[in-house]
RNA sequence: UGCCCGGUGGUGUAAUGGUAACACUAGUGAUUUUGGUUCACUCAUUCAUGGUUCGAGUCCAUGCCGGGUAGCCA
């Protein structure tokens, strides 16, 4: 990959100057500029995902921390899958976390695997047990457990520490060779065990670990660690800043120490605080457990707030961007309303969403006046917001369907819409006037409306325009419009923090039961050739995505991304009704 | 109870010793052939107490509160 070939929707490309407010993180870098670990460089960040989960919301703010850095500093970015630990790691999840980078817009300078530098780890290895700083140790688990002491208490050395630097050597070839069992034994680093950060207490630099690699196969039976991997990594590839989460501060003496004892290239590690949403989980061991145990039919459910769950429902990459670039970055922690995510598409598909007339739930509707057969096509905007969008023509027939909610029998006074005897303009069309409700005797249920229209009120004609009503109204053809089904997504978990369970309970407990409901609506028949992952507003109801997956040719399948605002339904929740 | 890191409106971020700003939310009003969009207005003496200073959200001290940390995970 080189730096020229960047995606041309690459965020903010089009400028490559700073905001004025910098985040703390380009301040210390600010700072770093004119420091002599920075001479001959430009600023070099990375994005390193461990290739054991499909990436998600909290994984794009840090990439678009760190590709963003890199472009405000006409720098550059690697990515660098952080692949140490092969029971967990897939090629599958290599895959999609390159498709989901690219999606959002970016595009890396290098790609590399920490699995690329086994052999220089392995080699910096030897270099520190000839230093006297690292040894073999036949500690179990268990036993390290023990030596390693507590949080307030020191730990004690191994017995294995003072081994000779040649039966150090010999060892840990022999632990390459493949002489010991799984856990037979460890290197560690010879640091102090008395360290008041337990990071420090000689910590274990490879394990023996026999297990198939993506990518190294069968080569290796020993695996560096985090620790020992990730620094060294940075400074192989030359970064200058390793951005990492709140986490690894703890490890950040660690992380300095290898590459002082080791004499290389040192990039500075910070830390800034990661992603928490409100009614969502993040962590990836609770991601697995949703796709595992069938609560979500995958990595990439519409309901999931992994990178691929928001493609498939709708969200664009710029809104993406824009959220990440909306909820800033700190050092303390943070929970982010999930409404400012949706708020951030809302405002990017308000600007290039084309609407379209879809009803919902239908109810019934015949022009008793309009001539049995007619059928006149009436112009309707495609876009408000961009008038470039043009116009398309839409259907007018004698029966027609409307929203269930647009009828209200015993109307409040700030209901708008149809109720008896009273008017609604048809959205491009004419002014109706409800004259009779028809109901199903038995169960009183409304079944269909009676209504006449007014032909001197045809939107579009001038005399037509003049006639002011306080209500407007989405329909659609009974007999023209088709039928398609349409997904309705509602947030995944009933609680603001899903973890808050009660005793006995877990985060599982607090899935929204209604977080899917499916349907099938009545909408414009241009809508029949929608091609998956096109995307538009159904008019006065919400944003929706032909479904990639489950759309054929001709059979589109809608999901819905979110809802328009609806301040009908606050007046109604606060009783402002009247 | 060791070590590390944090505490600024309902939420999230700014203010780098000099008038607490911006965005979102919420509320009110205006515009509107989407109860959408857009526009206007309203909403804080910065965890507490001391100290330094002409002046402190910012510096210092103490306290309180929150988070991370004892994997051969990352």
């Amino acid at each position: 990959m080189s730096s020229t070939d960047k995606t041309p929707s690459t965020p903010s490309s089009s400028s490559e100057s700073l905001p004025e407010r910098l985040n703390f993180i380009e301040q210390e870098i600010e700072k770093d500029l004119a420091l002599p670990r920075m001479s001959g460089r430009v600023v070099t960040t990375r994005f390193p995902p461990e290739p054991n989960g499909y990436l998600h919301i909290g994984h794009a703010k840090s990439i678009c921390l760190n590709f963003g850095l890199a472009q405000s500093y006409s720098g550059r970015c690697n990515l660098r899958f952080d692949d140490t630990n092969p029971s967990k790691e897939e090629q599958e999840y290599v895959d999609s976390i390159q498709e989901d980078v690219r999606w959002l817009g970016f595009e890396w300078d290098e790609l590399h695997y920490a699995s690329d530098y086994f052999d220089q780890l392995f080699d910096w290895a030897v270099q520190l047990i000839e230093a006297g700083k690292a040894f073999v140790c036949d500690l179990n688990a268990e036993q390290m457990r023990e030596y390693r002491g507590t949080l307030t208490a020191p730990g004690k050395e191994s017995p294995y520490r003072n081994r000779s630097v040649e039966e150090n050597l010999k060892l840990f070839q022999a632990m390459r060779a493949g002489e010991f069992e799984n856990g037979a034994c460890t290197l560690r680093a010879k640091i102090d065990m008395a360290a008041a950060n337990v990071n420090l207490r000689d910590p274990v630099l490879y394990r023996v670990l026999r297990a198939h690699h993506h990518r190294t196969g069968d080569k290796w039976c020993i695996y560096p660690m985090y620790d020992w991997a990730h620094g060294q990594s940075d400074s192989i590839e030359g970064i200058t800043h390793s951005i990492c989460t709140l986490e690894f501060e703890d490890h950040r003496p660690l992380y300095d120490w290898f590459c002082e004892n080791l004499k290389i290239y040192h990039p500075r590690q910070i830390e800034f605080a990661r992603l928490n949403l409100s009614y969502t989980v993040m962590s990836k061991r609770k991601l697995l457990q949703l796709v595992q145990d069938k609560h979500v039919s995958g990595w990439d459910d519409p309901r999931m707030p992994t990178i691929s769950g928001l493609r498939r429902r709708g969200y664009t990459p710029e809104s993406l961007r824009n959220f990440c670039e909306r909820i800033g970055v700190a050092k303390f922690y943070s929970t982010i309303d999930v409404t400012v995510l949706e708020n951030s598409v809302r405002e990017h598909l308000n600007a290039i969403a084309p609407r379209v007339m879809a009803v919902l739930h239908p109810l019934k509707v015949v022009l008793t006046n309009y001539p049995e057969g007619q059928v006149e096509m009436l112009d309707a905007i495609n876009n408000p917001e961009d008038p470039a969008a043009g116009t398309r023509q839409v259907p007018l027939t004698r029966e027609l369907v409307i929203e269930r909610d647009d009828f209200m029998e015993d109307a409040p006074k700030k209901f708008f819409r149809l109720k008896p005897g009273g008017e609604v303009r048809l959205r491009y069309g004419y002014v109706i006037k409800c004259e009779q409700v028809i109901k199903d005797p038995a169960t009183g249920e409304v079944t269909e409306l009676h209504c006449s229209y007014d032909p001197a009120t045809r939107s579009g004609s001038e005399e037509g325009e003049q006639r002011k009503v306080k209500g407007v109204i989405h329909w659609v053809s009974a007999t023209h419009g088709i039928e398609v089904p349409v997904r309705l997504y509602d947030r995944l978990f009933l609680n603001e923090n899903p973890e808050d369970a009660p005793a006995g309970k877990t985060f599982l407990d607090n899935m929204n039961p209604d977080s899917l409901q499916v349907l099938t609506a009545k909408v414009e028949p241009s809508l029949e050739t929608a091609a998956g992952g096109e995307r538009v507003q159904f008019e006065r109801n919400g944003y929706f995505c032909v479904d990639t997956v489950d759309s054929q040719p001709g059979k589109p399948v809608f999901n819905r991304i979110v809802p328009l605002r609806d301040s009908w339904s606050k007046i109604q929740s606060q009783g402002k009704t009247n």
